[in-house]
DNA sequence: CTGAAAGCGCTTACAG
DNA sequence: CTGAAAGCGCTTACAG
């Protein structure tokens, strides 16, 4: 960075400036120190500007493991948004309920001043509160439906997203829809059979047409949840499984059952993980927008532990989803 | 770290060469120093360290996108490497070959000087070289069965792996063992083929008993080889797929089939992805040490980049597979 | 076996 | 609109 104010002619302080966007200077300074970076091939140290921020910039994230392909999304966005933001990353793994508190423990031991929590501890307002209550600041992801009253929080509205995925449907044709629920332990669930339940009766739909299978958000319970739905004489036209998880195990049950989809059956899922395209044919979904939520959560905890308040401000921001229309739904026959 | 070395009453130095484990120092000391650490709650800070060492320790990881499980674990472990060897870690994704390229170009552009590159780029001579020609080291990973003689390398024997998995299928009593490949780009597919060839003829399997499939390494030409395989009347009693992808396809193409898994079917794949263990049943597969790999690369890299040599020691280094037996494989009936 | 001091490459009040 | 200088929290030759 010298080496670039010197060839520029300004000073070290006016490269990090124009580098960070803040403060004034004149246009031309900025190219002459443009200039100066191209030709010396200057990238920032980010080491260095991790240590000289603030030093309250160590934030953590809980991993579930083993991974499941939503965990490693969050995963990979909490790192990209840490390289973003300059800030420091702690990763902490728990497998079981118990061992989520150690994790936390562990994190906070280890210097976390703020952790990103996604599902499905992002609803535990015990987990949050411990957090809160150690002097560290939670930010709570997709907790599923009502974000948490007393901490940060970035969410979508899963209710309205299940009810809009639901209506496309009918909007499609289709009458006889089965949806397969998430695991009674996730707040996302309540809300996604309520978004469904809600676009079916708008729709007009008689309840006794109306199929719903419990599930667990695994992979097994989507298998067996198809086995019941598809296994008897009137079957659904339309499968919605309350994640991709599920979805792409009805769809390769399906398949091999010899049953086409989309010609013969529609299957949609939620969260538009890896799986979604990985699976064939690619499977209609609901995107959650998981790396600008962690986004997000980074910055909010960012932001606060660098207000130096000593209460923090609560936020709650909610995005937008989206229905990805891929190749697992069509109209029915 | 000044406040423990007070109340320890050493120096500051002192404090950092026990915690580095560097040095010589008296039990005593060691014993004062922990004590005040844990009287203190001392956490290092992570930045200072990768600011303080040596400034050479950029390096970065290729992430193909969309990801696959197997990637997600590479990065997963990348980023874990890189907080134990305080290293700063760059993930630049790419999704063509030719963008792979682009990709590299930034990386190098950001200031990386190592580079992790895990399949299939780790095969490709000519990215590797690439790499190297600008100045920078690779460190390939898991390039399938020979590594590059010209690069360092973190590799397992694809080819022995899936030699061992097939003499334990034959063990159990199958006979009629069907193999589906991986994409015929990656280096590792020829290799695990020819593992599987060389260990059915070791058991003196007649050679039109060997059912070999071409698949690509993706869920949807397993779900094609499935289809294949289970729809003609002499069905083979195993499938042994390349990847854990392409044989969860297997298991739920079995399952819509009506085909018990393991009970008519066994069904065992490749690299022990979270994939293996998000499916019922469990896959029985070949597990490659990802994280162990990947920490050993970035481990390589760091030491070369610090030993100051002109040209890098190039190292090879093998690991271990392991089978792991789980709920998709049984003898036959 | 232990320490004083310089340095890693940035950012940030504070001046001008 | 621009700069001099202190400081972030570590590590590392070099001495003793």
């Amino acid at each position: 960075m010298k080496d670039v104010a010197d060839r520029a002619g300004v000073s070290q302080m006016t490269v990090s400036s124009i580098l960070n966007g803040q403060g004034s200077y004149r246009d031309a300074t900025k190219r002459a120190v443009m200039a100066a970076i191209e030709e010396l091939g200057y990238t920032p140290n980010l080491a260095a500007k991790r240590l000289a921020s603030a030093a309250d910039n160590r934030i953590g994230v809980l991993l579930l493991t083993p991974a499941t392909p939503y965990m490693l999304a969050v995963v990979t966005a909490a790192v990209e948004a840490s390289g973003n933001l300059a800030a420091q990353l702690q990763i902490e793994r728990w497998t079981s309920l118990t061992d989520a508190f150690l994790a936390v423990r562990k994190l906070l031991a280890a210097g976390t001043r703020g952790v990103i929590v996604p599902p499905p501890l992002s609803a535990s307002t015990q987990l949050l509160d411990m957090i809160a209550a150690s002097g560290a600041i939670p930010v709570s992801i997709a907790p599923g439906g009502a974000p948490p009253a007393a901490h940060s929080c970035v969410w979508i509205d899963d209710e309205a997203a299940t009810a809009e995925m639901t209506s496309w449907l009918v909007g499609m044709g289709h009458r006889r829809i089965a949806f397969i629920t998430g695991d009674p332990e996730h707040a996302s669930t309540g809300f996604r059979l309520e978004g469904y339940r809600r676009a079916m009766e708008a729709a007009g739909i008689d309840p006794s047409d109306q199929l719903v299978v419990q599930g667990d958000y695994k992979w097994k319970s989507g298998l067996e949840a198809a086995e019941m739905l598809l296994g008897q004489a009137d079957r659904p036209t339309a499968i919605f499984a309350g994640n991709d998880d599920m979805a792409a195990a009805v769809l390769s049950f399906a398949h091999g059952k010899g049953i086409s989809v989309p010609d013969e059956l529609s299957v949609v899922g939620f969260d538009d993980t890896v799986l979604a395209t990985a699976v064939w044919p690619k499977i209609t979904t609901v995107k959650q927008p998981v790396e600008q939520m962690v986004q997000l959560g980074a910055e909010i905890l960012l932001k606060e532990l660098q207000s130096g308040r000593k209460s923090p401000k609560i936020v709650h921001r909610q995005l937008d989803f989206t229905i990805m229309a891929r190749e697992s739904a069509a109209p029915p026959r």
